[in-house]
RNA sequence: GCCCCCAUGGUCAAGCGGUUAAGACGUUGCCCUCUCACGGCAGAAUCAGGGGUUCGAGUCCCCUUGGGGGUACCA
């Protein structure tokens, strides 16, 4: 059996965006998992749309992410060259066979001709130019009039084919359009591009969204008369943005940098997106790139669109947040502290200790912490707890007491902390919690902080701990 | 308009003619706890509608409805 080979093949025309990461995975995914290859194709015939810079952008997320490709522009193999653009002479090449063969035909009609024709509700071209004479032929490309060259698609009869995942696709050959196959500027259509890259890159298993699925069999057709074999299709369904709007580069974070820009791990963006649209028999829902490779399968893609939630996402980016190494996380981490309030207070390794499991996303940082750096007023209602039996006249009471402790504390570390505001409760008769609430809303002025009353005075410093108290004693004071 | 495709909770989804219709996110309640989060336990919530076929239908067929895609000198 010969050896499977994938590809994906973007266009460069903007960031590599989410959907276009998943073909991709899934290419990749298929390929290893039967020890195929996994080759990059810059597809860049639409020289309109080109956004310089991007396809080094492309390779710089793929290999982010993990997707490691066998053979591609940067990194060479084989058949190359990997970018569309390169091989033009190939697809002139096949043109003229197919031309030969009756399976195509120059056509010279202007793009007014093609407008009246929709206007007189044409829904397809029809054929005009078919019946050129190759004396006509000949002396209009002798004077040098601008054309294109169309696939000549037989108007009866039913084109069939078998994809992996959706089954036999029927389409009757009435349906289908005698597609420009070199447009008018010697360049080849996407439709064409495409299908003598595939063969001559040696791309047996074509994988590709939904969007193709009807007109493959114009792809067929082409490798037929070529007398080329048929690749197998893998067509996967679109991920949207709800029930009727595909996900798309405009909804704004969509792309692959933009969750990194937004704090998501590759990893995690990686696993969700495999998520959506696919599932492995065991269920298992968090996945390693290998573990993935092991587990993919076609059965497993589905049918039907999936919508993408950003919710579900961010949980397993917690998942896989907390699993990092705490250097790591420091490390990661600490961009974002420094983009906070707190950019170069506290002592980083503490803060990131009480973060870690905390956040879902690295941009979540600023605001879990932004408080340490800040100390305003705040709602006296938060003294009020009752599952704490805490309120306004324990805290007037505790805070004092809590203070005078704090100031003979040489040993400022959670845990001496923590025992010596316990004795003043075994002391005073209260509950440890009637000491521990407010002095952690004395310190924080926060509803719900990443960390307890002693972790926060361990990382705030003993000064600024009491500094805090103190504040807030005059608060209380000030209100009757 | 025409053609292709799809349809299980709010979302991702198991399910392939006989199940109490999995699981996960989210949600609700409880437990744990120096707040929150984590973790643990429990709950609510789904087969779009209508016809068939069958002893039996979420599973097969048809129609309706809803949705996606295609219908370019874009990919």
């Amino acid at each position: 059996m010969d050896t499977i080979r994938t590809r994906f093949a973007p266009s460069p025309t903007g960031y590599l965006h989410i959907g276009g990461l998943r073909t991709a995975l899934y290419c990749y995914l298929y390929a290893k998992k039967n020890n195929g290859k996994f080759i990059l194709r810059i597809e860049d015939t639409d020289q309109a749309r080109y956004v310089e810079g991007t396809t080094e952008i492309i390779y710089a997320n793929l290999k982010d992410a993990g997707l490691l490709y066998d053979e591609g522009p940067d990194v060479g193999g084989q058949y190359g060259p990997y970018i569309q653009s390169q091989r033009k002479a190939d697809y002139l090449k096949y043109a003229r066979i197919l031309i030969e063969q009756g399976d195509a035909y120059y056509c010279f009609c202007d793009k007014d001709r093609l407008e009246q024709l929709h206007q007189q509700g044409a829904t397809k071209y029809d054929k005009h130019c078919l019946s050129l004479s190759k004396t006509e032929i000949e002396s209009k490309l002798a004077q040098g009039v601008p054309y294109v060259i169309r696939q000549n698609i037989p108007s009866s009869g039913t084109s069939t084919y078998t994809d992996c995942v959706f089954g036999e696709i029927a389409v009757d050959n009435s349906e289908l359009e005698d597609n420009v196959l070199i447009k008018s500027d010697g360049l080849p259509t996407y439709n064409f591009a495409n299908v003598i890259d595939d063969h001559l890159m040696g791309i047996n298993v074509v994988m590709r969204g939904t969007e193709y699925l009807s007109s493959t069999p114009k792809y067929n057709l082409l490798y037929d008369a070529l007398g080329w074999q048929r690749p197998i299709y893998i067509h996967m369904p679109p991920i949207m943005r709800d029930e009727k709007h595909k996900l798309s580069k405009r909804d704004g974070a969509a792309s692959y940098d933009d969750f990194i820009a937004n704090g998501f791990l590759s990893q995690a963006i990686v696993n969700y997106i495999a998520l959506l649209g696919w599932s492995p028999k065991s269920n298992q829902e968090k996945m390693s790139l290998q573990e993935m490779i092991e587990l993919f399968n076609i059965e497993g893609i589905s049918r039907s669109p999936s919508i993408f939630d950003l919710t579900k996402m961010k949980w397993l980016n917690s998942l896989y947040v907390k699993e990092l190494p705490f250097e790591q996380f420091v490390q990661m981490a600490t961009p974002w502290i420094d983009k906070s309030m707190v950019a170069g207070k506290y002592d980083y390794d503490k803060l990131c200790k009480l973060i870690q499991g905390r956040i879902e996303i690295l941009s979540d940082i600023p605001d879990k912490i932004n408080f340490l750096a800040q100390f305003d007023s705040y709602n006296l209602q938060l003294y009020v707890n009752q599952k704490q039996k805490s309120d306004i006249d324990i805290a007037r009471k505790v805070l004092p007491l809590v203070k005078r402790t704090m100031m003979g504390i040489n040993e400022w570390y959670n845990d001496t902390i923590y025992q010596q505001l316990c004795q003043i409760a075994q002391d005073s008769g209260l509950k440890n919690s009637q000491i521990l609430w407010p002095t952690r809303v004395a310190l924080s002025g926060q509803q719900s902080t990443p960390g307890g009353a002693t972790e926060l005075a361990e990382l705030l410093g003993k000064d600024e701990s009491i500094n805090r108290i103190n504040k807030s004693i005059g608060m209380l004071d000030m209100t009757p």
